[in-house]
RNA sequence: GCCGGAGUGGCGAAAUUGGUAGACGCACGGGACUUAAAAUCCCGAGGGCCGAAAGGCCCGUGCCGGUUCGACUCCGGCCUCCGGCACCA
């Protein structure tokens, strides 16, 4: 009949064509009207990119070509995550460079992005691994150190003694290490931080103020800020000068304290150890605490133990003796690393206090219901309200309770009001070769000495060594190590640790507005024209430590003044996960390339042409939630994309005929086309591409049954179909583009105008009134928009399907939704 | 335990504010075209019951209850699954 749909032809075509025009390239130094489109950059250590990660990316191209065709200056660029532990790991298992193996991970997904056909501005492509890139990271730790916001502190890694390196806590294996199987070791080492404590209460408030995030993600980041108030109450220590601090969101049951217990991390601990009697048994427990790993200690139904130190602590409130404790659930790094118990009122404390025979002291008897009768009678003869005993007037818990304690407390001395976060520093420090050289200079007489600004960037050396004795390639660099001193000028050793990657990443969507500049980390005037990036598009895996670290970092920037500028990304996306059904589990799982159950988007697009792969993957559901991969569908898609295909080809050799007869106005076909607009335009909005090809599937049926049935002008039914190429540009951009140049319309399709729809034509004149007797379905109407209830009721009385439901009896109500439905209540 | 999301045909799913449950697609069955097959096109289809058929009735959106003329949708209680976080004081 025509000619056969060639995808692979049509779609190198237009790759070319694209890139020729530079289509997608913007200058971001002349104002427009601009629209910031973000994929979240990959990370090239997976080699290639599966259709789990395709998903995110073809959704960002169709939101992408929509917004062009909306007529925006629409900005779309693509970086590269590169620096990392994968490549590092790939160096010492296969002797590749890791900058060579980056550089070819990137080359190839690259090819394979193209091969999606996605649009990206390359001529703001960066890589972080690029001292272009990673010098500004240098200098913006520098900034923030000058601040205060970067410091030195201990904090334990896990230490793999054969391998000599710290190793991440996936690479910790039941207490050994993944690759050597050697135990782990837990060890203190003095690593850099970045103060986004101190961002805690902006960046909890800030999210307030993002009203096109997910609610879902929001709520993460307030968990994960995990804003507490309470008070600190110092506890009088017998054989310690200072008192104990601790942390409590009840001060309101102080009078309930029975015990003091303390992390066994605390500083206190080793002088409580040396005055004990029972010294060696404390360390011991000390030691063996410190051994178990954070997930252990931190698990649900992980054994509470603990050991009593032998000392004795000062209730404020009642002003008797407690015992002090060492405890294993009580963490160093929340609060200040000491609880006090009350375990008439806290669950932990309770099995705690029941574990090891500490007395049980309720505060409210109120709350002697809640309590385990057996071990209140033995071991709690106390009872009664704090305001009994008190200085005010108790009411049972709740947050007036614990703001009057807060008060109650701070004016008898005991302590005062905190807020305390559940947030902790972000340790930025890495003892890796493949990452961004922290700028630090160690001086035996100067100290810690940051390197100038003039002597950036401190470059990464190329020629180390992977193997030998292990540890930090860096370190056994005697060329990158010795230095001197910026201060004194004497001999010194350069800093080896490198940065998390998350620092990358925490400001790249700045920087590719200004990506070659070689005088200042970000552009100003530029960023104000084009930041918050409008719409950022990524999976819900980041939705904690990126985006969060993300935000952090605009404040500090903002803080100093580089950019007006609180909150990076107004509109945010997540998609959903793609997950399949893993041959090795029979469980449905996420898709990745770690569970080896990836689907590579390569052979399909060899099969059936990138734009059957985009309408499938947009098709497969709704991209917010997860979907389940599976390759039936495809042939659904392709045989779709073949449908229009033939349909352009017979409208052309319409018009080759010569079309006779105007378009008409009001046609049952231009009021489909308009109806079509509308469900594709609004669909499009909510990114829910899915129902959008339904409805452009529908369109193409109906058109091709016009053009068979001979009941429309040629007009019209071209008209019909190049609105059928506009809609469906965004999700199979080769295949339209194509056929708008072949019915002679000039390139490109992708910066033709969305069409518009005229809300009276996209209303069907006639509508099918669905009429209920007491609620249920009886029959159908078909009636004339607007049609009044009087005439309807009549009508439905009339129905030969209706009749018998009413006839005889009293219709008591008639409940009319106009064009909708009719429903008769009857007795 | 806490937070978030979900549960609808054989399967992926749809139903924008409470108003025709299952659009669109896959797989399946039947038919057309073909010497044949592939491809393509057309038709059918939630389950049960009645009927020769046309057609009709009942049930049906995880479970139980409620509100309503009317509930996949709202409310209360529960179950299951997925994801994230977690002895957070």
């Amino acid at each position: 009949m025509t000619e056969r749909y060639d995808p692979a032809a049509i779609e190198e075509k237009w790759r070319r064509r694209w890139e020729e025009a530079r289509v997608a390239e913007v200058d971001t130094a002349v104002p427009g009207d601009e629209f910031y489109m973000l994929n979240m950059y990959p990370y090239p250590s997976a080699s290639r990119l599966h259709v789990g990660h395709g998903r995110n990316y073809i959704l960002g191209d169709a939101l992408y070509r929509r917004e062009r065709m909306a007529g925006r200056k629409a900005l779309n660029p693509m970086g590269w995550d590169a620096f990392g532990l994968p490549a590092e790991n790939a160096a010492i298992q296969s002797g590749v460079h890791p900058r060579d193996y980056t550089l070819d991970n990137i080359a190839r997904m690259k090819e394979q992005l193209r091969a999606l056909g996605l649009l990206y501005d390359w001529s703001k492509e960066l890589a972080s691994c690029e001292p272009s890139y990673y010098r500004w990271n240098q200098w913006l730790f520098l900034r923030m150190w000058e601040r205060g916001l970067a410091y030195r502190k201990t904090a334990p890694v896990n230490w793999c003694p054969g391998c000599r390196t710290v190793l991440a806590n996936e690479q910790v294996v039941n207490g050994r290490c993944e690759r050597s199987d050697d135990v782990v070791e837990i060890r203190d080492l003095t690593q850099w931080f970045f103060r986004v404590t101190d961002y805690a209460e902006r960046l909890l408030a800030g999210l307030d103020a993002l009203p096109h995030w997910p609610e879902r993600v929001k709520t993460m980041q307030r968990n994960w800020i995990g804003r507490s108030e309470g008070a600190e109450i110092f506890f009088r220590v017998e054989a310690l000068v200072e008192p104990i601090a601790v942390f409590t969101t009840r001060p309101d049951t102080l009078f309930g304290a029975t015990f003091l217990a303390l992390a066994p991390e605390h500083p206190a601990v080793a002088t409580l150890a040396e005055r004990s009697p029972d010294r060696a048994a404390i360390e011991e427990f000390v030691e063996k605490v410190r051994r178990e790993s954070r997930l252990e200690r931190e698990s649900e139904g992980g054994v509470k133990e603990g050991r009593d130190a032998g000392f004795v602590a000062l209730n404020p409130a009642t002003g008797k003796p407690i015992p002090v404790w060492i405890a294993n659930f009580v963490l160093p790094e929340y609060g200040t690393g000491a609880i006090m118990g009350v375990p008439a009122h806290d669950q932990r404390d309770f099995e705690f206090a029941r574990q090891y025979g500490i007395p049980i002291r309720p505060v409210y008897r109120t709350d002697e219901a809640e309590l385990d009768p057996e071990t209140m009678t033995a071991a709690a003869p106390h009872g009664g309200y704090l305001s009994g005993s008190g200085d005010w007037n108790g009411t049972p818990s709740g947050p007036q309770a614990i703001r009057r304690a807060v008060e109650w407390v701070e004016a008898k001395g005991f302590g005062k009001g905190k807020i305390v976060y559940r947030l902790r520093d972000w340790l930025i420090s890495r003892q890796r070769y493949w990452g961004t050289p922290i700028p630090a200079i160690h001086c035996p007489g100067c100290g810690v000495v940051p390197v100038p600004d003039q002597d950036l960037p401190v470059l990464l050396p190329d020629d180390v060594d992977f193997f030998g004795a292990g540890g930090n390639p860096l370190e056994k660099s005697r060329a990158f190590v010795e230095t001197r001193c910026p201060r004194c000028g004497g001999e010194a050793r350069r800093e080896t640790d490198t940065m998390d990657t998350f620092v990358d990443s925490s400001w790249y969507y700045l920087r590719f507005l200004n990506p070659r500049d070689e005088k200042r980390m970000v552009d100003r005037e530029r960023a104000a024209r084009w930041m918050p990036v409008d719409q950022y598009v990524g999976g819900i895996e980041h939705a904690i430590l990126h985006l969060l670290y993300a935000r952090f970092v605009c404040r500090v920037l903002q803080d100093m003044d580089l950019v007006d500028l609180e909150e990076p990304f107004e509109r945010l996306f997540n998609q959903g996960m793609i997950t399949r059904v893993n041959v090795a589990t029979g469980r449905v799982e996420k898709m990745s390339k770690s569970r080896g159950n990836t689907v590579s988007p390569d052979e399909l697009i060899e099969r059936f042409g990138a734009d059957t792969v985009r309408v499938y993957t947009l098709f497969i559901g709704p991209p917010e939630k997860e979907s389940e991969w599976s390759e039936d569908g495809v042939s659904g898609a392709y045989r779709f994309l073949n449908r229009v295909h033939d349909l352009c080809a017979r409208v052309r050799d319409l018009e080759r005929g010569g079309s006779s007869g105007g378009a008409g106005s009001d046609t049952p076909l231009v009021r489909l086309e308009h109806r079509t607009i509308r469900r594709v335009t609004e669909d499009a909005a909510r990114f829910h591409f899915h129902t959008a090809v339904a409805a452009l599937m529908e369109f193409q049926r109906a058109i091709g049954e016009a053009l068979e049935s001979g009941s429309e002008t040629p007009a019209a039914l071209s008209g019909a179909t190049k609105t059928l190429l506009k809609l469906l540009h965004p999700v199979a951009p080769h295949l339209t583009e194509e056929w708008w140049e072949r019915l002679g319309e000039s390139p490109f399709l992708l910066e033709a105008p969305w069409p518009e729809f005229d809300a009276e034509l996209a209303t069907s004149a006639r509508v099918t009134l669905v009429v209920q007797v007491n609620g249920k379905v009886r029959g159908r109407l078909d009636v004339e928009r607007g049609e009044g209830e009087a005439s309807a009721v009549d009508l439905a009385q009339r129905d030969a399907q209706i009749r018998p439901w009413v006839e005889g009896r009293e219709i008591t109500r008639a409940v009319y939704v106009p064009d909708r439905l009719l429903n008769l209540v009857v007795r």
